[in-house]
DNA sequence: GATATTATCTGACTAATATCAGATAAATTA
DNA sequence: TAATTTATCTGATATTAGTCAGATAATATC
């Protein structure tokens, strides 16, 4: 189809137009971009040298003098890793904080500039900006267990729940109690709550948490709408259920409802048997799996 | 809204690091981009340097010595423009041709790449980066006369017509006629076939033909999904007014349906006023407009 | 026809990025 | 303790990209 090929090069020519005039304002500091790129990355907390080569792919002889013109600039400060001292730690002098504050300032400004040239449909813009994003960052989505009371947890829960009301007739707005008196239970050793990541960002979850003895109840699988079709709550359940075992369980339960139609064509085609129904309303299917 | 912005830095990221890939695999090629872009930049049919300059916004000191590198590797030729003999026409030589052909494969390559990860939402990941170039591009897109043959007005009148029998009930999957008897209507001096482009892509178009002595009949006005929300339906009723006039119309009729709602806003808002039925089903409603 | 303008080219120069072969010092391994 | 590995730095050098001041020749303007 050739015409998809000139529709992605459209946009491959209109995102290149837009970094380029992001690093054009990057310039106006007066300082190569290199270096700017380095003084973003050491960060507020610091970072070891090795570090830094090894996230911006440079050379080591080029970061070295990179990093001894941010210092000369009184940007940045090098010390060696007391745990290692062949190691060398740079960290961002109280004038470096400021001036990486700046290019957050320059960022967020070519955002908004961004946004506003979609006065009449923002949100659409930004979906359809999160689904390219992640998409393009499909194979690096990592799951990694997260506090139930985290804000990035919270907020998928939010989500959740959003969904749940809005798929399932008689629920109202129904929103996560804060802070969760159920919390506890969520957190090892009893049970885990795990999150999704797709740079920085959160696009999923899973949790779960005690239920009989021996058996854990697996809750709350949510996938952000722009990750969907990747395979990602896939990934979610099988990464719960190797949790569970670390955890000792035996095995598993969970209940859904029916107007979730692919949650419930994804427990039945990875191992879930239905069951008989152990809980009441919104629930209308139960299933069990064996670990 | 910090999330806001913080999803926006992940799209600048992702979309980063993709036109990174990109060049690095142009990279491969054996050549520096720049002399890559402008080889890319002459084009099949070749290219004036002046034409080549403005494009790519190079110094002509740095143009003329990439052009005398692609002259050197055998890939360009240049000769004085017949016309002007101060100006210069670069054109590719058939190995210049056949590397440019490479370039396009990698660029094909990396589009498909891009398509591949979305195995399941191909239309939608489609659907949302045009969303994102068409809204970059905003300020960008232009409108010109077009012949209403050309495979590209044939391609707006395609989605135009699937619009209408989409929305209106007792249209059924009516399609332009090919050839279309009535092509000759549109065109000057007769009326007129606007399309809207955004880098390379139509994504709107307007006509014209005549409909009674001194009167012309506004005709066809469809705008891209992606390019909705942006005042190009707007924009596009504006150059075909000014066409009317330049072609001697003193007034312009168009008629609609109830379903196009945002349409009859725009007409009703521009100076349109409603006049009596002058044709049949599936029109609902008839404007006329002095000019 | 003299003068100004335009399109391109050349030469001189700079900045940024990149590469690579040692040098140095700290840690690890034998 | 000696030898090896690792992390970083220094110096030498190359490539790419970019700037700018003329030079040259063709065209446009007066």
């Amino acid at each position: 189809m050739p015409e998809t090929l000139a529709r992605i090069r459209r946009f491959n020519r209109a995102v290149t137009r837009e970094t380029g005039a992001m690093e054009e304002s990057f310039l106006g500091r007066g300082r190569p971009l290199g270096a700017a790129r380095v003084l973003w990355a050491i960060g507020e907390a610091g970072r070891d040298v090795a570090d830094l080569r090894a996230e911006l792919a440079l050379d080591s002889g080029l970061l070295s003098r990179i990093l001894r013109g941010l210092e000369a600039e009184g940007l940045a400060q090098l010390e060696p890793d007391p745990a290692d001292r062949r190691r060398r730690r740079a960290t961002l002098t109280e004038r470096g904080q400021a001036e990486r504050a700046e290019y957050d300032r320059l960022n967020d400004q070519m955002a908004g500039a961004i946004l506003a040239r979609a006065p009449r449909h923002r949100d659409a813009l930004l979906a359809a900006m999160d689904l390219v994003a992640v998409t393009l960052n499909a194979d690096r989505i990592d799951i990694r267990p997260a506090d139930p009371t985290d804000p990035s947890a919270r907020a998928c829960l939010a989500a959740y729940f959003a969904l749940l009301s809005d798929k399932i007739s008689g629920i109202s707005t129904a929103h996560v109690p804060d802070p969760d008196p159920d919390a506890p239970l969520f957190r090892p050793p009893h049970g885990t709550f795990l999150l999704a990541w797709c740079d920085r960002l959160p696009v999923g979850c899973v949790s779960l948490k005690p239920l009989e003895p021996g058996v854990a109840e697996v809750k709350r699988l949510w996938v952000d709408p722009a990750a969907r079709g990747l395979g990602l709550a896939r990934r979610l359940m099988r990464a719960v259920e190797d949790q569970a075992r670390a955890l000792g369980y035996g095995a598993l339960k969970l209940d859904t409802n029916a107007a979730l139609a692919e949650a419930i064509t994804l427990y039945e085609r990875s191992g879930w048997t239905p069951i008989a129904p152990y809980t009441g309303f919104p629930a209308t299917h139960w299933f069990a799996k064996p670990l």
